[in-house]
DNA sequence: TTGTAAGCGTTATCAT
DNA sequence: ATGATAACGCTTACAA
């Protein structure tokens, strides 16, 4: 005895209306009347119905699906910005695709071809520098897509986020100016964001005529906390300890910074200064607590996905560029009380 | 000029073929002439054709969709294990369409609906619990479903985890015979698997004739580094700083409960030992590391997806429940010299 | 307010 | 090896 999935004509069936009514019950409830309603909703109740979707997305050509693609998982940043996603895509009745491309642009030309597969009705991606495929890719869908986390010169489309060589240059500036000259800069995996703040730290550091090469200790690799104690010990090695602070390009790297200073008895702030970058939750807890740019990573989330609801009701929008801002948090860190 | 979606057909009439053929080419090209898959194949690209999923999942029955539910998005511990779960699902050319509960069985159930709505071939949710209604769904469905982190009394089908009040009684007994009588228990959210380790916890205490109710903080309210600080602060002055050790129920608490120690001036483990439980990647970074409970969320992800694969296959099981162990990291944290 | 008929783009089934 | 035809479950467009 096998059991099939209910149907919309069961339902029909039950209610003694056609299947029509039942979707209209479903999906346009103020076109029905209040007794058929009723008999409707008690037969949907009786049976468990459950609408099917593919059929309804395949029907309408409405798939109720955003696609999003993310560079990882491993890093919270992208977990924010999609939990962002989430709280404002579910209760808009939209189901969320998620890909993780690996911070490859050609694993992402094919998630995007994947997700694209699923009819989508908005696109949300990490920054710039698709593949020119995936750009036709997303041109020719003809749908809203938001490219999230970098203000970009070429957006495909809408754009939100933050200028990462503009609040680098900022905090780097601001630590100079009161007083660290001798300022090292410690990154990893060098994603197009990481990348900008290197910039906006060369350019800070050079405007004041400090800027020095060997100070500046990068990998490819993935961040993390040991690899901030890493880069760490290298930079102290490289600069013969000369550096009397540093520049992270995240907060991962600082942790892992203040914990190697920890273990090799560096006070900081007092013979060590250190920065970070995001302002993550562990950043203004620990001791001392971590100069840091706090940057709105959940609402750049909800934000984009605001954004892209707007644009699939095809309500105008005011600006297809939102630049969500940033705000320097000078801690403990990096307060020395005499230079 | 309006540009439809290129669909099956299009590629069909370009290749001179019909369009099952050209279906063919794409699901079981082995079926298919040399000759004939190129011209084909060509169309295809030439037309830059994306296979609609929802006709094809309403034609075959087939979604390529994993429905997974998690309990938060703002939890480490969850996103490894959707790590995991990701890992696999993809390569094997499944979509992983998740969804998140924030602790509620009742979103739960909403969230189950909408998932089962969209077909997906197999679920994998957290934990138990779930309300009649959820499990009568999942029942019905007539899927694999896998019910994850866990070891449950009567799981709905698959299950996968680990016993997290043995896992607790385990390393509390090695704290409590090592010297560590004063040891008080710090929860927060205390959702079933917390629930489960204060038991192992009290169950530890009260074999070693050490057990003291007032030594046990817990709060229902997120958890959190900060609120790790703050539930230590509340042991101290409820435990009269009779405590000189403590378990935390996860490692953000005991992270959180070391930075306030160290701003207590309190050493670790010297006047206070702590202890955690996950082992996230700081815990062993910080200074003292901390003594842990290693769980490995990444391959619970992993191997709950590889059991629903091989289920969705209709392979059989070796096992239905899957216990994936843990591993009690013993640090500097828990290690004093002189008790 | 309710219903009929046609189709959405794909695949299963059965032929050729 | 390739094709014709009829589903799959729902919604749109048009009637009644």
């Amino acid at each position: 005895m096998i059991t099939r999935r209910v149907t919309l004509s069961d339902v029909a069936k039950l209610a003694c209306v056609s299947a029509i009514t039942v979707s209209r019950v479903i999906n346009q409830p103020e076109k029905v009347s209040g007794p058929v309603k009723e008999k409707v909703h008690s037969a949907i109740e009786k049976l468990g119905y459950i609408p099917n979707r593919s059929a309804s997305a395949l029907a309408s050509a409405r798939s109720g699906v955003i696609g999003v693609i993310i560079p990882s998982l491993s890093n919270n940043v992208f977990i924010e910005v999609l939990r962002g996603i989430y709280e404002i895509a579910g209760p808009a009745g939209y189901q969320v695709l998620m890909a993780d491309s690996h911070y490859s642009h050609l694993e992402e030309e094919s998630m995007v071809r994947t997700l694209l597969g699923q009819s989508p009705e908005a696109m949300i991606i990490t920054g710039g520098g698709q593949t020119e495929y995936t750009n036709n890719m997303l041109r020719s869908a003809g749908i809203p897509v938001v490219q999230l986390m970098e203000i970009l010169d070429e957006p495909i489309d809408m754009n939100v986020g933050i200028s990462h060589r503009q609040a680098a240059y900022d905090v780097v500036s601001r630590l100079v100016a009161s007083g660290y000259k001798k300022l090292g800069f410690v990154g990893a995996r060098m994603d197009p964001r990481a990348q900008q703040r290197l910039k906006g730290y060369r350019k800070a550091m050079e405007s004041a005529g400090v800027y020095r090469g060997d100070w500046v200790i990068t990998t490819p690799k993935p961040s993390s906390i040991a690899m901030g104690a890493e880069l760490f010990t290298s930079l102290m090695a490289k600069s013969a300890g000369e550096c009397n602070a540093v520049f992270c390009v995240n907060d991962d790297l600082a942790m892992g910074a203040l914990f190697e200073c920890q273990r090799m008895q560096l006070a900081v702030p007092e013979s060590m200064a250190i920065c970070g970058f995001n302002d993550t939750e562990a950043s203004a807890l620990m001791n001392p607590p971590l100069t840091s740019v706090n940057v709105p990573r959940y609402d750049m989330g909800v934000k984009a996905t605001e954004m892209v609801l707007r644009a699939i009701k095809g309500e105008a929008l005011d600006n297809k560029v939102v630049d969500c801002g940033y705000q320097i948090k000078i801690r403990e860190s990096t307060q020395r009380a005499i230079y």
